[in-house]
DNA sequence: ACAAGGTTAT
DNA sequence: ATAACCTTGT
């Protein structure tokens, strides 16, 4: 069986918030290193991996492999029921099918039960191959998701360019276009604000916007984002959740004039 | 004649919009005692009882009984064009069609008249049986608005099960099944925001979380929400407004496997 | 910070 | 017609 409990419950209400607009259905892989879920969204064109170590939780317990296959709008609808502060308990029974969420205030004065039922998810597990990404990006992930915001006014794809000194990104469409460049170590005012770049040769690549809007969803668990671009290789955009675990999106590039 | 001055006329306002939603005609009946509202809810299911003390009016004038049937949505949207802090003050006259209001600013830099149209209703004025209950429960009302919301994620109904030191409140449907229990006493930090219960004897009753959900529109009047529950009557649902008065609804239990 | 209402975009 | 957003009040 799996017990596992979340003093800061929260985070997992936004883990979940950050990739139930992509992914409908997804099977959590429950062993003793923690909980993962992988899947591709919807349309298959994005991949989302979700990953909270052992150690983030207190206690956690897993006797045995457990695929917990859960529908995530349902999941959040619960989680929406917790409050912000509340200390969250998941258990699983070894061949059941529910999972059981609990909701406990901190002062103890109100305690949540309830229980999701379990889903059938046939998921293909894709394997992930190591990559030495040309370029790694470390930005503020609000500026991330507003940079996302403001060129989807313009058009559906922004192209990233990453050079030494800086990553520019850029969109165009009918009634214009534009682009927004993030200069190495600005703004480095506080740890965690500033824009770092990791590079080993200069790309240039091409992805929706909307796909990268959703990724930003994931905004409310970290202060930065990192961004590892390789040409013709998947775009990876990683929200790193303090010591607890993290949450990876892939979304291949756009190749050629597709738009 | 009916001249009826209220110092803070939000609380009006707020009455009005705590049963708008549930009524959209009613009489309100006006003595010397104060305004009486009485009416069910469109689809006959809930009943809605305002009570405004005259002495929640300064001053307070009604020289003979009038009854003035109102348009609630209309009332509202009137309403809406008072400011904040604004004075109150209704006028009737004896035989006219209208009622008129008055807001005044503070400062009585402003002062704004509506003249409402009286409309005929045909009310039936059921008598309210005077009842010991099995269970009274006070209970923050913000705290009773957020379980009726969470709670109509998962299902229709909810179940509010009172024993000695807690209320259970348990909804089900599709996606799985939920309770939030609340214990007697809990989080007494400051007065009127903890969970007193009152029991005779243990009770269980389901209720349409829609009409609960549509009652707590009243949070806005009061801290602390009663609910007061016996076996096959209708559930009282009570806000009081200070000194002012109280808008209490009632709704039958549902009976049987009803859903 | 939460909830309600209104407005707008789909 | 519905949903998402934004704004306002609690």
């Amino acid at each position: 069986m799996l017990e596992a409990r979340m003093p800061q419950g929260a985070i997992l209400r936004k883990c979940i918030d950050a990739i139930k607009d992509l992914v409908t259905d997804g099977n959590f892989d429950c062993n003793d290193s923690g909980i993962a879920l992988q899947a591709m969204d919807n349309s298959h064109v994005a991949l989302v991996n979700l990953f909270l170590r052992a150690s983030g939780f207190d206690p956690y317990r897993c006797d045995r492999n457990l695929t917990l296959g859960v529908n995530l709008g349902g999941f959040s609808k619960v989680l929406k029921c917790m409050g912000n502060d509340d200390v969250v308990t998941v258990k699983a029974e070894d061949d059941g099918d529910t999972v059981s969420l609990t909701f406990e205030s901190k002062d103890g004065g109100r305690v949540s039960e309830f229980e999701l039922k379990l889903v059938d998810i046939d998921s293909e597990h894709l394997g992930i191959p190591d990559t030495n990404y040309d370029a790694i990006v470390s930005m503020p992930a609000s500026e991330f998701q507003r940079i996302c915001r403001d060129l989807s006014v313009l058009g559906e794809s922004v192209i990233i360019d990453v050079s030494k000194d800086g990553v520019k990104f850029s969109a165009s469409g009918e009634s214009g276009t534009g682009s927004i460049t993030v200069k190495q170590g600005a703004s480095v005012d506080k740890e965690s604000e500033g824009t770092t770049i990791n590079l080993n040769s200069a790309v240039q690549l091409t992805f929706s916007l909307k796909y990268l809007q959703n990724f930003s969803k994931a905004t409310a668990l970290a202060d930065q984002v990192t961004l590892s671009l390789s040409a013709d290789v998947p775009l990876l955009v990683e929200y790193t959740i303090g010591e607890v675990g993290y949450v990876r999106y892939y979304l291949a590039p756009k190749i050629g004039d597709e738009n």
